[in-house]
DNA sequence: ACCCAGGGTCGTC
DNA sequence: GACGACCCTGGG
């Protein structure tokens, strides 16, 4: 592990803060200078945006440019994604105005799919608590500037937990799950190197829904956060407020049926879907929040 | 003190 | 296909 910094100049739809609370990923911090740290893989990371570049440290086996590229899909070009989904309707401009700064990052698939499985019936604040707890009680220990970090345990080294050992950690009702998860991916009766290499996005759902606690919704975030998979569309209570809300004007949201927003989507985002999604989910969800205030 | 909801899934009817 | 149960935490 070695130091490195890695600058660019500044980007088109990079705002840290919408990356990182847009609801995606669960280890990143706010710093008191207002950047980020973050764990992710096998590294740990600082962005620090400033005037006119955006600067990136942190410690890494491999070459930061590349980690860096990779995970924050630098070549990914967002003007022309935004450009398609504003044209769409009003709703879609508007959304994309509050997350302007949005960018679905690149994640490794397994840990995504344990940190989606601990997301069900859950809320963000606990959900990036239990992750954390995880990984400082089975991850790998990493220090940097004078702090302990740890790293998202490997599929071994989390496979050391018992059901009890998992529950001890503040998972409730999904000990299990992750547990039997974690075996079924240890012993490869599913195969997270070939789901990887599939071409067919309903080949991959299929491998994902074997494992135990993922269901439609985790399923598709497991495919667009760590797959690029970004035709697909996760329902949660807040994508089905927002899309009834805007759309359907039923009395009873809960009632509006999955099926019918999936073809909602489809005909609307199309092969964006997902990426609509994140920015009605942000935008919606950020709303509630600062009401709160 | 009590109730509710939170990036759902699973087992059962 | 609908329905309730489910750990636990934070907020009203």
């Amino acid at each position: 592990m070695k130091e490195q910094t890695y600058k660019i100049a500044k980007i088109d739809s990079f705002k840290l803060k919408d990356i990182f609370e847009c609801g995606q990923c669960f280890r990143w911090n706010l710093e008191p200078d207002n950047s980020y740290t973050g764990v992710i893989k096998d590294a740990v990371i600082n962005v620090k945006e400033l005037k006119n570049e955006i600067v990136f440290t942190g410690i890494s086996d491999k070459n930061l440019d590349i980690v860096v590229n990779d995970y924050f899909d630098l070549s990914q070009d967002y003007s022309k994604i935004k450009k398609e989904l504003s044209k769409i309707d009003e709703y879609m401009e508007e959304s994309i105005k509050f997350g302007e700064g949005i960018r679905i990052l690149n994640q490794d698939l397994w840990e995504c799919i344990i940190s989606f499985i601990i997301s069900a019936n859950n809320n963000i604040p606990r959900i990036k608590k239990i992750i954390e707890a995880i990984s400082k009680e089975y991850g790998t220990e990493v220090k940097w500037k004078g702090k302990v970090f740890y790293l998202f345990p490997t599929i071994d080294q989390l496979s050391n937990a018992s059901v009890q050992d998992l529950r001890n950690l503040g998972t409730g009702f999904r000990d299990k799950r992750i547990y039997n998860t974690t075996n079924l991916i240890k012993s490869k009766n599913v195969d997270l190197d070939k789901i990887k290499n599939l071409e067919d996005s309903e080949l991959i759902k299929n491998e994902l829904l074997k494992l135990d606690g993922v269901g439609p919704k985790v399923a598709d975030c497991i495919m667009l956060f760590s797959l690029k998979r970004y035709d697909v569309f996760p329902i949660d209570v807040w994508v089905r407020r927002v899309m009834n809300d805007l759309y359907i004007h039923s009395e009873k949201e809960e009632s509006v049926s999955k099926n019918d927003l999936q073809k909602l989507a489809k005909e609307k985002y199309k092969s964006l879907s997902g990426i609509a999604q994140q920015y009605l989910f942000y935008w919606r969800r950020e709303e509630k929040i600062e009401k709160e205030k």
